[in-house]
DNA sequence: TTGTATGCGTTATCAT
DNA sequence: ATGATAACGCATACAA
C-alpha cells in the first residue's frame, strides 16, 4: 500500500472540504465547473488517487471479486481468468486470485481469506461437496463455473453439441465402432460428455467401448492407447486434448499411424492446433465463462441462473475415414 | 465484502474492550489465559475473522502483493504466478493478478492500480521502458521477473547454462553444423541464449546458422522449417518449446523425420514432455522464480539483488547422431 | 493486565 | 453549491 497524497491533502490545496473533493470525483455536475476544475487541477498537481481500500471500508463495498480455481497450470483455467479480468476490468475493479491445489480444504481456506477481501467469488471447478458450497454461498455472493448445484447461480461450459457433432462426424466417415475415453468419474463435464456420446451412438446405431483415464493427464492417455488397440474401435473420442495427446503418442510408440488406422478426436480446443497431425478437437469456448461468470457476480444474479455455453466440432486432420469399414 | 462480526461484537460478547480483542489476538501472551479464552470463545461463537481491509488502512499495510504479467494464457506464466501465490499464502498475503495483454499501456495502468492496493508488485517479462519501469519502481515496491534493470531488485530466468549444455550434447553426438532459431529480438531472455549458443559453438568449432522466428509462436516455427531444411544444420534449438513444436509440425509436413534427418532441442520444458517424439528440451525451472520474487518483495530486497536462476537440459527423444557426418 | 481515545482515507448524512 | 462531521473496522499510543 503506497502512501500517496490523500483527499485531505487535495482539498487543502484547493481550498474546498474534503467531501467536496470527493463528491466532484462522482458527482461532478453538482458543482460550480470552477470548483471543479479548481479540484481537478490540484489532484492532478498532487498525483492524487482515491485509496480504494478506503474506500472499501467507507462503502462496504470492495470492488474486488476473488476467482478460485483448482490448478492456474492447468491450461483449461487460464483463458477463463483472462476472460474474466478483462472483464472485471471494465468496471474498475479488481480480481484476487487463489490456486487451490486440487484440494477441497485448501479450496475452502481460500474462499474463506477471498471473501473478507471482496464482494463475490467465482469458484471454478469446485472440489468441495454440494453441501460446502451451499453453505459457503449462502454468506457470500458466489457463481460457479463448471458445477451444477441448483440454488448459486453458474455457468455450465457444455460440449455436448460438439460431443453429439464429433459423434456424427465420425459416422458420417463411416467409422461404426467407436470409443470414448472418460475423464474423472464425478466430473459433471465428463458426465454430460459421456451423455452425449450414449446418445448420439445409440442414436447412429455406432457400437461404443468406454475406456478410462482415471486422471486427464498426458500420461493416462497413452497407457489408454494399449487397450484401444484391443477393442475393435477405429476412431476415439477423448475426454480432452490431454488425454487426445497422450493416446496419440501412446498409438506412435505402437506403430499405429494416426489418422490412418485411427482416428481421433480431442475436447477443450486448448493444445489441439498445436499437435502434430493437428488435432480434430471440440471448441469448448471456455474462455466466454469468465466473462459471464463476472457478468452474474456484478448483477447479483438469480440464485437460479444457469448458463450453458456453446460448443462446436472443429475438424483437423486427425479424422478420416477408416481403413476396415 | 461481507458483514461479518466486529472486533466490537466479540468485545462486547466478551466484556472486555475492543483492543483487548484486538491484541489477543496479535500478542495473546501478554494476557491471563482466562481473558484469552473469553475472547477466543466469543469469537468463535460470533464467527469473527479480522477485517483484512479495515487492518490494511489502520496499518498501512495491504497484506497483499500484485502480480503483473503479459498474458495469463501463455504457458510460460502460469508456473509462475502458481509459486508466488503459495508463497504468499504461507505469508498470510493475498494474491491480486493482472493481464496486460502484452501492451505497455495496460501494463502500465495495471500496475498503478495494482499499486494502491497492495504492497508491492512483482512485474513479469515487462513490456515498458527501462525508465517507465523505473519511475513507478521509485513510487511502489516493485521487484522484477526476466527483466534486468539495474536499480530494481530481480530474477532472472536462465538459460544459459542450459544452453551451453544442448549445444555441448550436439557437439558429442557428432553435429557440425547447428541452426538457433531465434525469438524477440529485445527480449533479455533472447539475448542471453544467442550469447551462450554462440559461445558454445565458437569453443567447440561448430558452424552456426541463425535463424528467427518473428513471434515465439508455433505458426512461426513452422514457418522457419522450411528455411531451416535449406541450411547444412543437421540439428536446431529453438527459442522457445512452442517454436520448437512448430518446427517439428513443419518439418514432419516436409517429410522430414525428427530425430532421423534432425535434431531439435526446444527451451522452458513446458510441454516438451508431451510432444512426440518427446522434445528434448531446457529446463528453466522458471517456476523457482515466483517464489523467490515474492520473498525479495516481501523482504524489502535491496534494490541491487540480482538473482539468476540455474537451469539444464533434459535429453529426451528429439536429439540423436546426425545421419551424414 | 486491561481500558480509552485517536487516526487511517473515504463516503454519506446532515447542515448551511 | 458547499462544508462539517460521523461512521466504516481495526491498531496503537497512552492511561490507569
Amino acid at each position: 500500500m503506497r502512501s500517496t497524497a490523500t483527499i485531505t491533502d487535495v482539498a487543502n490545496a484547493a481550498k474546498v472540504a474534503r467531501s467536496t473533493v470527493s463528491r466532484v470525483f462522482s458527482q461532478p455536475s453538482r458543482f460550480r465547473p470552477e470548483t471543479v476544475t479548481r479540484v481537478q487541477v490540484a489532484a492532478a498537481n498532487l498525483g492524487y488517487a482515491p485509496n480504494p481500500l478506503a474506500k472499501a471500508l467507507s462503502t462496504g463495498t470492495a470492488a474486488a471479486i476473488g476467482i478460485v480455481v483448482p490448478d492456474i497450470g492447468n491450461p483449461f483455467f487460464p483463458p477463463i481468468i483472462h476472460t474474466a479480468g478483462l472483464c472485471a476490468t471494465r468496471f474498475e475493479i479488481a480480481v484476487l486470485i487463489a490456486d487451490t491445489e486440487e484440494t477441497a480444504s485448501r479450496e475452502a481456506s481460500a474462499m474463506e481469506k477471498l471473501a473478507t477481501r471482496t464482494d463475490g467469488i467465482i469458484l471454478v471447478s469446485s472440489r468441495q461437496s454440494n453441501a460446502a458450497v451451499l453453505q459457503f454461498a449462502s454468506r457470500v455472493p458466489v457463481v460457479l463455473i463448471n458445477r451444477d448445484i441448483p440454488g448459486i447461480p453458474r455457468v455450465l461450459i457444455s460440449t455436448k453439441v460438439g460431443m453429439t457433432q464429433a459423434v456424427e462426424h465420425l459416422a458420417g466417415l463411416g467409422h461404426t465402432h467407436i470409443a470414448y475415453v472418460a475423464g474423472p468419474r464425478r466430473s459433471w463435464s465428463n458426465q454430460e460428455r459421456i451423455n452425449a456420446v450414449l446418445e448420439a451412438c445409440g442414436r447412429l446405431h455406432l457400437d461404443l467401448t468406454t475406456l478410462k483415464a482415471t486422471n486427464p493427464t498426458y500420461e493416462d492417455g497413452m497407457q489408454v492407447a494399449g487397450v484401444l488397440l484391443g477393442s475393435r474401435a477405429t476412431a476415439v473420442i477423448a475426454f480432452d486434448d490431454l488425454v487426445a495427446q497422450g493416446i496419440m503418442a501412446g498409438l506412435a510408440a505402437m506403430g499405429t499411424p494416426v489418422p490412418k488406422d485411427m482416428s481421433v478426436i480431442g475436447c477443450d480446443n486448448l493444445v489441439a492446433s498445436r499437435t502434430y497431425p493437428p488435432l480434430t478437437s471440440i471448441d469448448s469456448r471456455a474462455s466466454e465463462a469468465g466473462t459471464l461468470a463476472v457478468e452474474l457476480l456484478l448483477q447479483h444474479a438469480d440464485k437460479d441462473t444457469r448458463i450453458v455455453t456453446e460448443s462446436d466440432l472443429v475438424v483437423r486432420s486427425t479424422t478420416v475415414k477408416p481403413r476396415r469399414t
